[in-house]
Parts: C-alpha cells; structure tokens; sequence
RNA sequence: GGCGCUAUGGUGCAACGGUUAGCACGCGGCCCUUUCAAGGCCGAAAUACGGGUUCGAUUCCCGUUAGCGCUACCA
C-alpha cells in the first residue's frame, strides 16, 4: 500500500465534477472512470458535482447528455448530482470566514486591471501586466472605492505551498507565482457579492463532502496550491490530489473537435460497445504492469491503482478503439453481446419480437453469432447483414459487378436453385453437396458458384460462409431469394 | 514573457541501475481460405540531444530542445 491509499484507509470518498459548458468529452469521461475505478476498488463513494457557478456560459440542457454518457460507460454514482448553482449561500459563508480571519480582502479594482497572461493584448508587455499580482486593495486601500468590491484571497508573501499528488508525487510551489485570486465576484445591483469562484467552490465543495482524494486532469495542476492554500484558511486538511495526464489528438495538441468526435455520446451513436469504449480509455495512461491489453470490467476492478496512471499526455489513437470493438464484439459471451444488437435492430425498425425467446430467439442468436466475426461497428448488423434479418434487401451493385460477371452464373444459378429446392435435409453438408455438385457439372470451380449464390441470398459481396449464412436463413428464403435474383436477370 | 509538467518505435504501455529494450494497435509479408473479416507465423520500427554520478545508465542529477498545461470577477 501507498501513501496515498493510506490516508483514509477505509473511507475513500471521489467526486467526478464537470461543468455544463460542452458534452462529455473524451478526457472527462476517463477522468470519470478513474474516478470511479477507483473509488470502486477502495469500496469508497462516488460522487457527482455539476459545476455551474457561471451563468453565462452554462448551459443546463447539456447536463442530460453528461449524465447519459456516464450511464453508458457503467459509471455509476452514490452521491449526487448535486449542482454548485444551489449552493451559493455555503461559499459566500465561507468567504466571509476567510475574509473575517485576515486570509482574504476586498479588492476594488476594475477586472481589466488584472486581466493578462494569453488574454491580453498581443504585442503589449504580457510580462508586466501579469506583475500585478498583489494589489495596494490588499493593505486596505482601495484604488476605486466607488466600485462594488470582490472578495480575494490574500496569499502569503514568500515561502512555499506544498501537496501530495499521487501521480506526480510531492509537489512544492512558490508563493510568489500565485496571484491573489477572486473567491467571490462582485454583486451586481442590490447584491453584495456575486457567485463563487472556481478555487472557491470547488474547495468548499470538497471539504463539505468529505471528499478524500481529488482525481482530474492534469490542467488542474497549478491551481492546486491556490486550493490548498484555501484549505488551511478554511482550517480544513487537503485531500490527495491524483492529476491524471491530458488526452491529445494525433498532431499532440489537445483534443478538440477539429480531431473528429470528442463526445463520447458519438462514439455510443456510432455504434461502439460501451465495454470496448471503457477498455481503451483505461488503458490510455494507464497500464495494469503486465502486457495485458484485454481488460474486462472485473480486471479493471482488480487492478487498478492511482500509481499506475502515467504522467504522460497520451494520443487518443481511433484504430486501436476500433480494435477493441471488435474484439469485444467478437469475444463477449453471446447473451452481453445479443441486447446490444436488439437495441440497434430496434432503432432500424428490423427487430421481431420472435427472437425474444424460443425458438426464435435460438436463431436470433446463432446468427449473431456468425455474422460477429465480420461486425466492426454495431449498425453493421442493419446494414451489410440486414438480409439476415429483413427480406427487404438491396443487391450491391458493387457486389454484382464482381461475383455475376461470368456469363454462367444464371445458368449455374438456376441449376442450384433447383437443385436446393428438393433438398429433404436443410443443413450445412446438404448445402455444401448440392452446390459442389452443381459447380462440377457445369465444369466451374466451386468458388465461383458459391460467391454468386452469396451475392443473390444476402445482396452482398462480403458475409459468412455461404453454407452456414443458407442454414441460418433457412430453405425457403434461399430459394425464393434465387428464384428473384434469376427473375429480374438480364 | 513567467511558472509548472512531461519526454522509450508512428500510437498506447512494460522494463522502476545490469534484458539480445518486452507487449499491443497500426504498417509490410507469408499461411489459412469460398468473399470479407478473424486467426496463426515472420518482419521493419524507439530510449530527443548534451553533460555529469556510477564498475555499469532507458532508469539518478544538471542543462538544451520540443510538446503540453496554468497564467480570467472561465471551469
């Protein structure tokens, strides 16, 4: 064990806190498993925190859309939602505490005094706009008392802050870099002050729901000390941090929707496995030790550790996400795999209730099953494989092109058809003989008769074996589908 | 500009002072084959650079370079 899985041994408590401003992006969401890995490992709680105290950029109706991505991936939670926006009257209470014992001060200065850094103007002396990070507000002396006042916090002169970080390990920052920051906005008309800041309700926040470790990205880092600094002032012993590396796209800058979809509800829309989905993000910046590389929920579970997450960004690599579908699409224990499938055939309007139960749903899942190998993406099943569960089919023509461009095919074709129509036993081998023999007598390799027939009964140049794809569908489809192909042949 | 973080093949991770630097994705080839996948086998491909420390550095220290982050009355 750990420092870190030490110091509240027992009685780990995380939080996963996005804000409403966008979907739920890549990056939140492993931030989320992480958070929630953990916390399950530990037999901790997980909370959930929507971090909305700006109004202005807010958007409520987003909230939905994060909490149905979570639900996705099987991040669960015991706690929550709560939203910061209710909670106003908690963090102007403990600004008003800070401010009462000396750690904070007023500050009368009009915002743009302050603003700097990649904000200002370019070409201007960044530098030295950034210089004011202590203002003459601080010792009592207003510079616009005639403005309404926002609360900040009054960082210490010299020394350093430190923390613990159980990814990056002990971490130490110079007081002097860290500039005085606003706990409270200033009021707007009658109000005394406005809403809390970030560093502010976030702390609050933490502190009030006894959260143990704080596991986000990485961009948190340097706001870390700013936070600590408020824990002390609150009287309030930090937590482990756990800054968990960034997810960059393939030209390594950040992630961001130029790179392709970012929200993971498009992943979901796409028709990827939430399993396949949650394998992959575990393992960008983060590896169990081993060369393992097929994780399922319960390995994850098992061996996932804070110590394990890496400090390097990683890119977000699309082909091997791709990779995992299918071999989770593949390697699933069919009844995980068969739901999966009924949702997308549902929304394809192609499902039958049939294959709920019995009989049907026996052939449902035999041929789930065959046609598994060759599924990349699960709309794969309404589209190249909707033969398989609909007569209303298209032929490619991509398909026809290549497998009937022999002048025998008709010929052969109406040959099999016959041939196939007075078979007394429907199986595999039955299949297999009758069509050999047809290929052989009309002087053709078996190949050729076979890809033909593939194109006529499911309209497609690629599908499973021929004989298995005729067993799955059966007798009086295969005929009826030849017999249609060879009607509208010219 | 300041401060911080990071640096193993194209990508994600292993090796946490001593290995022929390992695995996976991707890529190339071969096998299998009834299309296309899957699968099996083989292959190309890396310790950013420069200094130290050490008998010995991918590993520890310093510098350089590069990427990223923070630098808001955003979160």
């Amino acid at each position: 064990m750990t420092e870190a899985n030490n110091i509240h041994p027992g009685s780990v408590r995380v939080r996963f806190a996005p804000s409403p401003t966008g979907y739920l992006h890549v990056g939140g969401a492993r931030t989320a498993l992480f958070n929630w890995l953990f916390a399950r490992r530990q037999h901790g709680a997980m909370l959930l925190r929507i971090e909305d105290t700006d109004a202005e950029r807010n958007k409520p109706e987003l909230v939905e859309g994060i909490l149905d991505g979570l639900k996705w991936l099987g991040v669960d939670w015991d706690e929550g939602p709560f939203y910061q926006s209710q909670r106003t009257e908690l963090y102007q209470e403990a600004a008003r505490k800070i401010l009462a014992n000396g750690s904070a001060f007023l500050c009368y200065c009009p915002p743009e005094r302050y603003a700097g850094g990649d904000h200002a103007e370019e070409g201007t002396e960044k530098a030295q706009v950034r210089k004011v990070v202590r203002c003459s507000c601080r010792e009592g002396k207003p510079s616009s008392p005639d403005i309404k006042p926002a609360i900040r916090f009054k960082v210490p002169v010299g020394g350093t802050t430190k923390f613990f970080d159980a990814v990056f390990g002990e971490r130490d920052f110079s007081n002097d870099e860290i500039e005085d920051f606003v706990l409270l906005r200033s009021g707007k008309e009658n109000e005394e002050f406005g809403q809390a800041m970030y560093q502010m309700s976030v702390v609050v926040d933490d502190i009030d729901m006894r959260i143990t470790h704080v596991v986000r990205g990485a961009d948190h880092i340097s706001n870390t000390p700013k936070q600590v600094l408020l824990y002390r002032a609150l009287g309030a012993q930090p937590p482990v941090f756990a800054h968990v590396p960034l997810i960059l796209g393939p030209d390594k800058s950040r992630l961001s929707k130029r790179h392709g979809a970012t929200d993971v509800n498009m992943y979901r829309r796409e028709g990827f496995l939430p399993e396949a989905f949650r394998n992959f993000l575990a393992l960008l910046g983060w590896a169990p030790g081993g060369d393992e590389e097929f994780l399922r929920t319960k390995d994850l579970l098992e061996k996932f550790t804070l110590e394990g997450v890496s400090r390097t960004n990683g890119v977000f690599d699309r082909a091997k996400l791709e990779w995992f579908n299918t071999q989770y699409l593949q390697k699933l224990p069919i009844e995980d795999l068969l739901p999966e499938v009924e949702t997308q055939l549902k929304q394809d309007g192609l499902w039958k209730d049939e294959w709920a139960r019995g009989t049907g749903h026996e052939w449902f899942s035999k041929t789930v099953d065959l046609l598994r190998p060759r599924v990349r993406l699960l709309p794969d099943f309404s589209n190249w494989s909707r033969a398989f569960f609909s007569d209303e089919f298209t032929i490619d023509p991509a398909a026809k092109a290549k497998f009937w461009k022999d002048e025998n095919v008709p010929d052969l074709l109406k040959k099999l058809v016959d041939a196939l129509a007075v078979l007394t036993e429907w199986n595999h081998d039955a299949c297999d003989q009758a069509s050999r023999k047809v290929a052989e007598e009309g002087g053709v390799k078996a190949g050729l008769l076979i890809n033909a027939t593939r194109v006529a009964i499911v309209g497609q140049a690629v599908a499973p074996p021929l004989f298995d794809t005729m067993v799955v569908l059966g007798q009086e489809r295969v005929v009826r589908r030849l017999r249609e192909a060879l009607k509208g042949w010219k």
